[in-house]
This record gives structure tokens, sequence and C-alpha cells, in this order.
RNA sequence: GGGCGAUUAGCUCAGUGGUAGAGCACUGCCUUCACACGGCAGGGGUCGCAAGUUCGAACCUUGCAUCGCCCA
């Protein structure tokens, strides 16, 4: 006997080991079953699971499993990536916690180990996150993006240092000097996609530059509304700025050409304070004459704009900060006139001097509160520099028209579609990729410094060495990889590239990509770049881009919001099906989805119905079997279910298949809770407990039937509790024919039938008319009544011959009769063609009675009204489709008709 | 400023030209032999605003408003 509720805790852990010890989820290796895979994003191997990868892994788990049993050869590729600056952190961290020397003083080798150390011991604990949820990975192939260390020669290394070497003899990577993000924390580049801006409150202070040469000129005066009321002559321009430290590397002041107010000055020349710089006033488009005073400063190593800026007046960068964010010192300092009392001060120390100098140069003419954008690293969390430095770059611009030519060629197709948009414009702008990173850990980059000054690229230092020739000194690159470097080759290097395997033959391309769009930046563009590049094949044919989860009010989930939700804490109060199936049900295409804990709940009900259906066919010796021969079923109720079994599974199979998981889910809780429960269940009693044994064999089996075959439309998504009652539902079952996972996807040889459907309807409907009038009539509840079909014709009669028992049942009748006319004392309704009376008159309020039926025969007088309005019109009648015409003189018979027969009802009440 | 999207019941959302829907919440009744994590029955919406196209618009077009996200 089942117990009353399912137990998660209990079930989902041992399911998930059984599965996994009998290999249910490595490939089946069918090689003439047509191959499905999907690798996974992988997630940071200092990650933790939280809902936007609970829900990108339920749709990936659902597909897998999906096609699993579907027939298909299906390969879910594992891994995790080293995420380079967040792994080095944590690992630093620790350091510094427990006391232990930095990462410098224990020098490269011996922090390398430390952290290879802590990845093996501590890393991946997504993984253990993943297998309660239930992804259905193959573990077995577990990837990490650099490899196995005991294996130096693996071959996820040798794809990175392959792609490097070859893309840098085709001239798609090359070594440039360019203004880079720079984290002063963590004193590497970063890229773009790691910068996060934030609006926070700042100033901007209004400087004034003195005009060198003894130039004035006049500058307009505004009064308060706005209006020029004259001009005043001034010696000095106003630059208006939010980093006044900056100032000390200003190669000039720019404004706009058209800016009438500065025309003259255009060529003329600032003496900077401070460092006695004389720097030229230019004319550039960038300056906005709205902005501020409409004049620039201009600080080509120090800024992106600026950099342009310069590069077009032809100035030479001034580099006035070093790698940690202070003034420098030396030759730079030098080359810039920085003062000896600024040199070796941080940013912010340097923008108070800086301020100060100018307050008592009398120069500083007004400090403005207002939030501004500012740059920062979204793990070191510290202000960002634009810094000049000498990084390695991939030409972006190159390798994206292939690409992009992919996606408009159809090779690969985004779903929803409107997210091509998104990828054309991020690739149709495409900058230099930046793939250098001062870190220490990642993939060193293959590149040896030769003191002859040249560099050379190479598959080892040996090979470097051979092009050097003998006698240069070569001094390999200390830099690493950026981790995308080695993430964009996932999806052949997991399988086993740059090595000739089976897998990259039967799993390459991939099938789909899952995963949310703030990714197809990061990772998807770079992916088909590489793998067009190096395998001549997009790396995927569908990328199924899914919403984000946010919180119940929409907002994103963030620590500092304190709202965020742990998937594993749900998983452990509702179980896992519970919240793959929320999110599954939520997943709709081109919708953010809104989590709450009710939804969860919800479907955690939902799980418990499901598992109570299965106790009532336990209950009722409603077994496993097997098959069922549709042309052989006769009772009405069973071969209408059998229908709309058919039909659930139509849906679902075409939803799934086409991404629409909401769909999927929405039609196998209708069926499952609102057909097979509200319904089927309870229209079966009466066969299940009656006296006819054929009858009640072949309800016994198509409940029986009808149940596991819901268990495995509903395995994609609720893969647990599916499992356990497949088990639970026949003894021995799992020994004899194998895991619910592993059974055959349904196609059924099943049709509707019309006539079964329509009998059905007419129960229901009957039913559902009756409890409505005694409901709405206040006719208690444990009372039976007797109910008269007034007039009914043969068909009818034996409808309600037929299921007299369940009429009487559920709607609660004394008994059911055919009569001439409505009976003294009863009150009637409608239900299909006929009039129903009930004997209620003695137990209820009569006025209500009334009311309730001028209430309906008043909708019906304004909906025929309306229609017939509508066929009056001769535009209507002419233009419309005939079938449309059609339908509604069909409706205002059929209205006109009932109507009728409702009036008729309200008189009979009129004599009580 | 550019792009994308949203606006339908109290809440979350389906619904892409032909009688406005679901889940949750709410109200009433029911502890009936699968399930109170339940059953039954109800109430509730001029589909953001305006104009247009059309016989007919929640749906198509345009404009506006509000909100969200991405990019600059």
């Amino acid at each position: 006997m089942l117990d009353q509720r399912f137990d998660p805790a209990e079930a989902e852990t041992r399911l998930y080991k059984a599965w996994e010890n009998r290999g249910c989820f490595k490939p089946s290796g069918d090689t003439s079953a047509q191959a499905y895979s999907i690798v996974i994003p992988p997630p940071n191997v200092t990650g933790v699971l939280h809902m936007g990868h609970a829900l990108n892994n339920t749709l990936q788990d659902v597909l897998v499993r999906f096609e699993r049993m579907r027939g298909k050869n299906v390969l879910w590729q594992a891994g995790t990536d080293h995420a380079g600056i967040a792994t080095q952190m944590v690992v630093e961290r620790q350091l510094a916690e427990a006391g232990n020397e930095s990462r410098r003083e224990m020098g490269r080798d011996a922090f390398v180990d430390r952290v290879w150390a802590w990845k093996e011991e501590s890393g991946g604990a997504i993984v253990g996150q993943l297998k309660r949820l239930g992804a259905s990975c193959d573990w077995s192939r577990l990837a990490f993006t650099m490899g196995d260390r005991a294996e130096p020669d693996n071959n996820m290394m040798r794809a990175v240092t392959k792609v490097f070497v070859e893309l840098y003899k085709k001239g798609l990577i090359y070594r440039d000097k360019r203004l880079v993000n720079w984290d002063p924390h963590f004193q590497t580049a970063i890229s773009d996609l790691e910068v996060d801006q934030r609006e926070v409150n700042g100033h901007y202070w209004h400087l004034r530059y003195p005009l060198a040469d003894g130039v004035t000129y006049e500058h307009p005066v505004k009064d308060e509304d706005g209006n020029v009321t004259g001009t005043e002559t001034r010696d000095y321009i106003v630059v208006a700025t939010s980093r006044p430290e900056t100032m000390l590397g200003d190669t000039g002041v720019a404004v706009h050409p058209e800016d009438e107010r500065y025309a003259g000055l255009i060529g003329m020349f600032v003496e900077l304070p401070i460092v006695g710089r004389r720097v030229p006033i230019i004319a550039d488009d960038y300056a906005n004459p709205e902005k501020g005073s409409g004049a620039v400063k201009i600080t080509p190593a120090h800024d992106f704009n600026d950099f342009e800026v310069g590069k077009r007046a032809g100035h030479t960068p001034l580099n006035i900060l070093n790698a940690t964010a202070h003034i420098v010192d030396g030759d730079d300092a030098d080359a810039a006139g920085i003062p000896a009392d600024y040199r070796g001060l941080d940013r912010f120390d340097a923008r108070k001097k800086v301020v100060e100098a100018f307050e008592g140069l009398e120069l500083l003419q007004e400090i403005e509160n207002l939030k501004i954008e500012q740059p920062f690293g979204d793990r070191s969390n510290v202000v960002i520099e634009p810094w000049m430095t000498d990084q390695w770059y991939v030409d972006a611009k190159t390798m994206a028209q292939p690409a992009i030519a992919a996606v408009k060629e159809g090779k690969t197709r985004f779903v929803p579609e409107n997210w091509e948009k998104t990828y054309y414009n991020w690739m149709d702008n495409i900058q230099p990729w930046c793939v250098s990173r001062q870190l220490w850990w990642g993939h060193r980059i293959p590149a040896w410094f030769g003191d002859d000054g040249k560099i050379y690229v190479a598959y080892s230092e040996e090979e470097a060495q051979k092009q050097a020739g003998r006698g240069v000194k070569l001094k390999q690159d200390e830099d690493v990889l950026d981790t995308w470097f080695s993430s964009a080759l996932w999806p052949f290097s997991t399988m086993g590239w740059p090595d000739k395997t089976p897998e990259l033959d039967a799993f390459y391309p991939t099938a789909t990509l899952v995963t949310a769009f703030d990714i197809i930046f990061f990772w998807v563009a770079r992916m088909m770049m590489m793998g067009i590049e190096f395998m001549g094949e997009v790396p995927f044919k569908d990328v199924y881009i899914h919403a984000l989860v946010l919180d119940e009010k929409g907002q994103k989930m963030s620590k500092s919001k304190g709202n965020v939700m742990d998937p594993l804490e749900l998983v452990n109060e509702y179980g896992a099906d519970a919240l793959r199936f929320t999110m599954g049900r939520m997943a709709g295409q081109g919708r953010n989805i809104r989590l709450s804990k009710q939804a969860v709940e919800s479907n955690r009900n939902f799980a418990t119905k499901l598992w109570n259906a299965a106790r009532f066919a336990e209950m009722n010796e409603c077994g496993a079997p097997g098959e069922i021969d549709f042309a052989k079923v006769t009772s009405p109720v069973n071969r209408w279910v059998l229908g709309e079994l058919a039909a659930c599974e139509a849906e679902a199979t075409k939803a799934i298949a086409e991404y629409r998981f909401n769909d999927a889910a929405g039609a196998l809780y209708k069926f499952i809770w609102n057909v097979l429960c509200d319904w089927y269940l309870e229209l079966i009693k009466p066969l299940l407990m009656g006296m006819d044994d054929t009858a009640k064999q072949e309800t016994r089996a198509v409940c029986g039937y009808v149940l596991d075959e819901s268990l495995k439309l509903l395995h994609p998504f609720m893969p647990f509790v599916t499992e356990e009652l497949w088990e639970r539902r026949a003894a021995g079952r799992v020994d004899e024919q194998g895991f619910l996972m592993l059974q055959s996807w349904p196609e059924y040889d099943i049709a509707r039938d019309a006539e079964a459907d329509d009998e059905i309807q007419w129960v229901i409907d009957l039913i559902t008319e009756v409890r409505s009038l005694r409901n709405d009539l206040g006719v208690p509840a444990g009372s039976k009544i007797p109910l008269s079909l007034v007039k009914a014709g043969p068909v009818v009669e034996d409808r309600a011959y037929r299921h007299e028992d369940i009429l009487k049942r559920i709607a609660r009748l004394e008994d059911i009769v055919v009569s001439e006319s409505v009976p003294d004392g009863a009150v009637s309704t409608v239900v299909g063609e006929t009039v129903v009376a009930l004997g209620i008159a003695d137990q209820i309020d009569v006025d209500e009675a009334r009311k309730r039926l001028d209430k309906e025969i008043g909708q019906l007088d304004k909906d025929i009204v309306s229609t017939e309005k509508k066929l009056g019109n001769e535009a209507f009648v002419s233009k419309a489709p005939p079938e449309i015409v059609e339908e509604n003189r069909e409706r205002i018979v059929d209205w006109t008709g009932r109507r009728e027969k409702l009036k008729a009802a309200r008189k009979s009440l009129e004599d009580l």
C-alpha cells in the first residue's frame, strides 16, 4: 500500500543513485539511432547552484530525458570551467584568512599547486547540487576547461594551445597596446562583460583652465531662466570632470566645432595648472555643447572616448597611473611633468589633492552633485581603470563574419527568433577580444619573448627555441588566457578534440544550446566563431534562450537586495520535481519567470495529486496491463479517456520539440488533474465497484494503462515521483522492463471516438449543471433529490440509463426518470437539448431559483440580440467567411432553443 | 540616445482576426470509502490610452503613456 504522500527527501537520492549506478545517463551507444547532444553551459568551478542554473538545467534535462525516451542516442556533456579570476580570488582569500604567505610570496608554481588542490577538494560542489535537481548528465564524462592535472598532455590543454597557435599563424591573434579595462585590485585586464556599470553619487568638478599667451574671450552670461543677458570676459576655459585627478594626464581640451562660444579659441592653448603643460584647444564632435560647459578635457591614456579623440588629434597619450592605480613615478611621471608630491599617491588621494590645488589657485568654479555611471569589477568591486597595456587580442571582427553568416543562413537558429537581433547587434559591433589576463590560474599563453626582442608562438618551448634559433634566450609570457577562450572550445574540446574521437563523429555539432540571453555575448558568439573556424561546422543547430528567474516582484535576485531564493532550499522543502515542474510551467518564451514559493508549493501539490491517483488505482486493483488494444475497448468512458490521453501526448510531444515547455507542462497538468483525477477516476468508480465483471476488468486495465502512460509523459519534468510510482505500481517491473526513464516515449494507435466523447461530455455537463443548481439554490449537500429528464429522446434516455450509477452518486440523486412534463415542485434547467427537472422546490428559496433563471435568460437575450445584429449586417454576411456566418446562425438557433426552455422553466416556477 | 520587450481578473501569466481564459488568491458549501498538499460551486476584466485598417481588433498599423532589461 502506498503512503498518503510521496516523500521526496527519501526517494530522490535513492532513485538518482540507482539511475547513475546502472549507467542510465550514458549515451545508449546505438549508432543506428539518431544522435542528440547538448553540452552543459559549464558552471563556474567555484559556483553554487542558483535559480538561473536550476532553470537552465531543468530545461536541458527535460529535453535530454525526452529525447532519450524517444530512442535517440543522447549525450548530455557535463563539466565546469576554471573561472580564472573567481577561483584565484577564492584561494587568495583563503590564504589571507589562514594567515599564510601571499600568492606573490609563495610564487607561481606553489600557488597554482594550491589552486589545483582546492579544486580537487572543494571545487565543483555544484555538480552534487545539479544531481539533487535530477540532472541526468553523463557524469562519467565530466569535463574541466583545464583538463586533468594528472595528465599534463590532456586534450583540453592541447586544444587551447592549438587554437592559440593556429590563430596566431593566421594572423587572427596578435599583440597590441590599447586601453583595457584594468582591475587595480587583481591587477589584470578584464573584459567589458566583467565590468558592471553602476550608477553612483558623484560630482562634476568645474575646473578653470587658464588660457595661455594672455588670450581672453567673451563668454555668454545667462540669467536664472537661462536667457542670455550679456557676456563676460574670461581668461580661462571651464571644463567639467568627474575625475579631476586625470587632468595630470590631459593632452588637450576639446570643444564642438559648431559651438559658437568657443569658436575663437580653437587652436589656442591652455596652461594646465599643477603640471604647467601647454595643451591645445581642439575641435571635435565628441564635445557635447549641451553637457556641462561644452568644453571637455582630453586624457587619452585614461578614458576610452578621450583615447579616440586624442588619436584623431594626433596626441601622444600620457600615462599617469600604475598597475595599482597610484600616480606614476619615474619616466612616466617625468614625461607628464608630475610634481614630486603627487607621485605615488593613490588615485583617490590624488583627486583630493588636485581639487585642493585648484581651490587654492581659485580655479575651482563649482562642484556639482549628480549621479554618474562608474565602472566596477564584477569580482573585485573596485573602480575599473581604463589603462594602456600590451595584451593579446583575437581579431573578433574577422572571425565574426562566418558566425554571422551561419545564423543568416539558418545553420544555427535562435529560439525565440528575436534573439537573432541581439546576436547580430553584438557581432556587427564586435571589438577586438582581449584574451590575455594577468593571472596565474588559467591556460598559460604559448608565447615566448626572445632577448632578440621578438615573439615566438609555438606548441612548446622547444619549438619556440627552434623558431628563434640557438643562442636566443626565451622567456615565456607570464600571462594566462581568458577563461572564455577555453570555454569557446567547449562543444568540441569536451568531445576529445583535437584528437579524432568517435564522440566528435557522433555528437558534433550538438543539437541545442540552452542558455540565458546574458550569455549570448560571453559565450554563444565565441563558440560560434571557434566552432566554425576549427570544426568547419556550427557548434549547435538551435540556441534556446530562456528567461531570467526573477523574484515574485519581478526584480533580479541579488545578494544586496536580499531577495535571493536558494533552489536547494526549495528542493529540500518541496522536492526537486516540484521545483522543476514550476520552472517548466513558467518557462514561456520571451517572458521572465517570477518565482514564488507559493508556485512551487502548488506544483508539489500536483505531485501529491498524481500520487494519490496511483493510490486509488492500487486500492482498486488497477495494475499495469502493459499494452491496451483500443479497438477492443468498449466502455465509452474508457474510450473517452484514451482519446484524451492521446491528445495530451500529441500536445506535449509537439510542445517539447518546439521548446514550448510551458505548453507541454500545462497540457500534462490539465490532463492529469482536470481530466484524469477530476473526472475519469470519479466516473469509473461505479464500474470498479459494480457487478459487471467484463466492464470492471476493462476499466482496471484502462485506468492502469492511462496512469502508467501519464507517468511516461510526465517523466521529463518530474522524474522522481514518476519513477517511484513506476516501480511501486508493479513490483519487480524495474527488474523486468527497466527504469521508467528508459521506457519508450508513447506513440498511440488511438483515435478520438466522437460518440464516446459526446456521451461523456453530456454526463459531465449534466453533473455540473445539477451541482451548480444545488449549490446556487442552497440544497443541503447531503440530501438526495429526484431528477426528471423531460421529454428525453432515446439517445438521452439511453445515456441516463447507462450512467445512472455515476449520476446518482456524484450529483447526489435519489432517482432518475424520464417524464412528459416538469413535475410539480420541481425546478428545471437545460442540459444540451434536454429540460432537466430537480424535485427540490420544498427545500429552497424559490425566489433565488427565479433570479437564477432570469439571469441566464437575460444573458441569452443579450447574446442573441448582438448576434442577430451581426447577422443583420449585410457587410458581415457578404464578406465574412461562410463558416463564420454559419457558426453564428447555429449559435442563434441553439441559444433561442435554450432560452425558450429556460423561459418555460421560469414559468413553471410562477405557480410555486 | 540606440535596441529589445512588456502593459489582459487582486497577483502571476496563456491567448496573433470570429462568444475574453488558466493557476494562485478571494467567497460559500463539503472532513463523501485516492487526495484538506483535497472536493464542489461562485464572484471578479470597457484586454494601458488614442487614432487607423477591417464586416469584425486583446490580436494588425501608427502615435502616446508607463514599466523593465540590454547597449552607448
